[in-house]
RNA sequence: GUCCCCAUCGUCUAGUCAGGCCAAGGACACCGCCCUUUCACGGCGGCGACGCCGGUUCGAAUCCGGCUGGGGACGCCA
């Protein structure tokens, strides 16, 4: 039995957030670090909105940033008859009741106490029902709160934080259809799954104290929590697609490395001394609650971007070849891998801080493509036209289209004309239609020595026509 | 509104638990310079923060209180 048996549990109305993905996250290296378990389990309760494709998105998100769960996925919706047979048993124990209440009405008495200024919550009307009462009508089960006294939650990174029950409420734990409800249900799974710390998102530490209550009430033993604050946007609050996109697959989408992703999510909210830059094996061995934040941080685009730039540049080429076919194909490219393209991609990682990027740099490498107005004016003069031209035949009968040998002819040609003539630019815009690409060479290289000539002569015909 | 959490550069953070090593360090972004066939990369430099008030102390970013500010929760969602 491993001393540390840690779980993530979203429910699959939605793609992996990033917000979900650092809880996972934290949730895994916790586990790691200290040789626990790490459990996957889907909250699907809520039979509106939770569908089997988000089920699999989630799935996706967590393979894709590469973290393996030891058990699960559990379903809860397998799970039933467990929750059925432990609300009974919080029914037979007085700790439970039945609620004839309509949501109807209880929306309105909701109201009524935001009117009068009070925390709205269960007023507790049927807590004394006899259970005749509720015979013929539909029902909740709601969980019996204490009314007095107080529950503390020893929140392993915030120290004690103490409730005054009265202001907790009576929480249904069973729907009228007699599905359970998640705070219900995320006990019944945590205890009976063996779960040793349970660590989740700030959002939580109110339902806590709840939780703790029908811990006891069920004689299960209370396991280690901790609640580490959320992600924000840029703008402050909760992380929302008004600030960036929250889907994690839709970053893998825009053409950032899981690697880039997991760094920057252990990052933000955790650190270690002035580190920035985590393999996922360091991270297993550093990973510590202590060096949680306690306040919330906002998603930077800015340093996702520098970290997805730093593991681009470090990644195999022949990696990075296979990963920007999708995103060439996207741009009307007919690529695949090559090693052609591994030396294509090598020219432009230290320049592209996403494959999205590099895609959209390498387009010049395939076809020919339209010049850019301002650089054709600057660059592509009258006089230079004729060097192209001259260009061209040197580099047709070269012997070997090395970079030694172009670079060579290419200064024999600027010598002859005087050695002041600026040729770069003119080239590079020729070849590339722009004024920004890898080194001349490394691009010629690239191109190969037909399509040079080829783009040097079209270029000189255009400027100067006939 | 009620309850709960939080508070160091624009952003992520180190330092806070064990007060002096901090006239607060690093990184991202931004600006400048260097390198250079362009753009990048890299190097160097700059800008820039302990929210406020009070208390404890010889000494407070660090401890305590209040204020202010930000956030979260208040569902037959999770």
């Amino acid at each position: 039995m491993p001393s540390v048996v840690t779980r993530f549990a979203p429910s699959p109305t939605g793609d992996l957030h990033i917000g979900g993905a650092r809880t996972a996250l934290f949730n895994w290296l916790y586990a790691r670090r200290h040789g626990g378990k790490f459990i996957l389990r889907i909250e699907d309760t809520d039979r509106e909105r939770s569908t089997p494709a988000f089920v699999q998105a989630i799935l996706d998100g967590m393979t894709w940033l590469g973290m393996r769960w030891d058990e699960g996925p559990f379903y809860q919706t397998d799970r039933m008859e467990i929750y059925r047979k432990e609300a009974e048993r919080l029914l037979a124990g007085g700790n439970a009741y039945r609620c004839v209440c309509t949501t109807g009405e209880l929306e309105q008495r909701r109201e009524e106490m935001k009117a009068r200024k009070e925390k709205p919550r269960y007023d507790g009307r049927c807590r004394n029902l006899p259970p005749e009462a509720s015979m013929g009508k539909p029902y909740v089960v709601r969980f019996k709160a204490p009314l007095a006294g107080r529950t503390v939650v020893r929140d392993m990174l915030r120290g004690d934080v103490t409730f005054e029950n009265g202001e907790l409420d009576d929480l249904v734990i069973l729907r009228t259809d007699g599905t359970p409800t998640y705070n219900f249900v995320v006990v019944v799974d945590d205890a009976s799954m063996g779960v040793t710390h349970v660590l989740r998102g700030d959002d939580h530490l109110n339902n806590t104290p709840k939780q703790l209550l029908i811990y006891e009430a069920l004689g299960y033993p209370v396991p280690g929590i901790g609640h580490f604050p959320l992600i924000h946007g840029m703008e402050g609050g909760k992380m929302s697609k008004r600030d960036a996109e929250t889907s994690v697959m839709k970053y893998k989408e825009m053409g950032y490395l899981p690697e880039a992703i997991v760094n920057y999510l252990a990052r933000l909210g955790w650190g270690h001394g002035d580190q920035e830059i985590f393999s996922v094996a360091e991270l297993q061995g550093l990973f510590s609650l202590e060096h949680v934040n306690l306040s919330p941080s906002r998603f930077d685009i800015n340093r996702l971007q520098n970290l997805n730039a730093h593991y681009i540049k470090e990644a195999d080429a022949e990696r990075l070849a296979a990963l920007v076919v999708p995103f060439l194909n996207a741009r009307g490219i007919d690529a695949s891998p090559s090693p052609w393209l591994a030396r294509a991609v090598s020219t432009l990682r230290e320049r592209s801080r996403t494959l999205a990027e590099m895609a959209d740099s390498m387009v010049y490498y395939f076809r020919e493509k339209e010049t850019d107005p301002k650089a054709a004016a600057k660059f592509l003069t009258p006089e230079i036209a004729p060097v192209f031209e001259e260009i061209a035949e040197a580099f047709s009968v070269l012997p070997e289209f090395s970079p030694a040998a172009m670079e060579a002819s290419l200064h024999a040609i600027v010598e002859k004309k005087g050695g002041a003539l600026k040729v770069h630019q003119p080239i590079r815009v020729a070849l590339t239609g722009g004024t920004a690409s890898p080194g001349l060479f490394d691009v010629m290289e690239i191109l190969g020595r037909e399509e040079v000539v080829r783009r040097l002569s079209s270029a000189a015909k255009r400027i100067r026509p006939g």
